[in-house]
DNA sequence: TTATTTCTTGAAAAATAATTAAAAATCTTA
DNA sequence: TAAGATTTTTAATTATTTTTCAAGAAATAA
């Protein structure tokens, strides 16, 4: 679940990413209003948390603009307390909440899980995923292999989430990159490489059956035989 | 055990507030309705205690929103003795008990008590708490380690009381701050880092088995292994 | 065998958490 | 109610773990 915040005040965006990411969600940030519009374009966001005065390009304009690129990934505005002119823009452009500064980081939670349930994208079901006699619970956020818990920092567990939400399909190293690290992060180095090692020092390892198999020449996959 | 206090006679307010700390109970004020009503909404109280007269929005409207949301926290509320009417308007939208002002402390403290035994929401068989060789005295408020007392503050206890009430489960910093800090207490400090510390150097130093430990970039866990 | 790709390893850099000390707030008690 | 004690909070420093990078070894395909 990809969250995206665009907030140019660096200490309220960073206390509001690390709550999210303690909660499970994967947050990106962006700073200004231009960048943070291009974001949205390219990337993949379950939410955006966009505040409306900012640097570059305002919250406002950037709502109208994805709404008429026919984006529809649900917004939540963050609005001073004296904008309340602004606020009744957004939501005649189409943001679908919006949160008055200062707001506790509860609030907001709260108002997530609400747009995320509203929206049917909320992964209720999905808080186990399975291969093989691999486990991975997302509410604990614990690995298990064959029944024995693992320890995976968080790359780590992104990456195999990835592969679990992807069996028996090759994922290319761009795939990989853009599931589990940030849209635009462009590596020219071995990182992918590097952590499907560790992956595999923790999981296949020592086991008969090994589960993550590489695809010469294209990438990697999660699948049983061979 | 958590109660709010919804009444805008601030003297009133803390009147109740010291009584009720001093029984034990966790206790959040909210001196406006819209205010109130909201942390009814994001909280997790136990009880509420809700004045009618209330700048903002009156108790009885509260009353009849939370219900119309599902929220069935048992309500005691509060009247003056000109409003008679206002009463039966409480009962009728599921209010559980009420007083009339002015009233005095012992009145409202056994009614706390007969709605929290009607309900079943007394910790009457939940006096003691015990995890591993911990132990948890809720009346007396002491704990224990492998049967030797160990001093804790106010809010130590109340931090290993969250977490002994959710062993074995990652709790994220939100979480510790929604249950021993006041819900919306947002804090850009490690002050949660700084009690898990003091609770560590005191029920988890110098014992063979550590109790609580870190999960890294999610939360803590209090659990035997490992 | 050679060229290419992937794997492994170790160490630097970055992120996160633990510890400490001191300031601020609250509680006690004379 | 004022002084002292205790508790809570903040802030800075130190320690630890994770993430990233880079170079050489190993494996695979041409």
């Amino acid at each position: 679940m990809k969250i995206l915040i665009i907030e140019d005040e660096e200490k309220v965006a960073l206390f509001i990413k690390k709550g999210l990411e303690e909660e499970g969600f994967q947050v990106e940030l962006s700073f200004d209003g231009n960048d943070g519009e291009e974001k949205i374009l390219n990337g993949n966001f379950d939410v955006i948390i966009l505040d409306i005065m900012l640097p570059g390009k305002d919250g406002n304009e950037i709502l109208k603009n994805i709404r008429e690129k026919e984006v529809d990934t649900p917004v939540i505005m963050l609005t001073a307390k004296d904008q309340i002119s602004d606020k009744i823009d957004s939501f005649e452009f189409g943001c679908d909440d919006y949160l008055t500064k200062p707001f506790s980081f509860e609030e907001l939670l709260v108002r997530i899980k609400a747009i995320l349930k509203r929206k049917g994208l909320t992964d209720d079901k999905e808080v186990l995923l399975s291969f093989s006699d691999l486990k991975l619970d997302l509410i604990k956020r614990k690995a298990y292999r064959n029944d024995k818990e693992v320890e995976l920092t968080t790359k780590e567990f992104a990456l195999l989430e990835l592969l679990m939400r992807n069996p028996n399909k090759v994922l290319t190293r761009n795939d990989i990159t853009k599931g589990v690290w940030e849209y635009d992060f462009d590596t020219l180095t071995n990182i992918i490489d590097v952590y499907i090692n560790h992956l595999r020092n923790k999981i296949d390892k020592g086991f008969e059956k090994r589960l993550i198999h590489t695809i010469r020449g294209v990438g990697y996959i999660l699948k049983e035989d061979l």
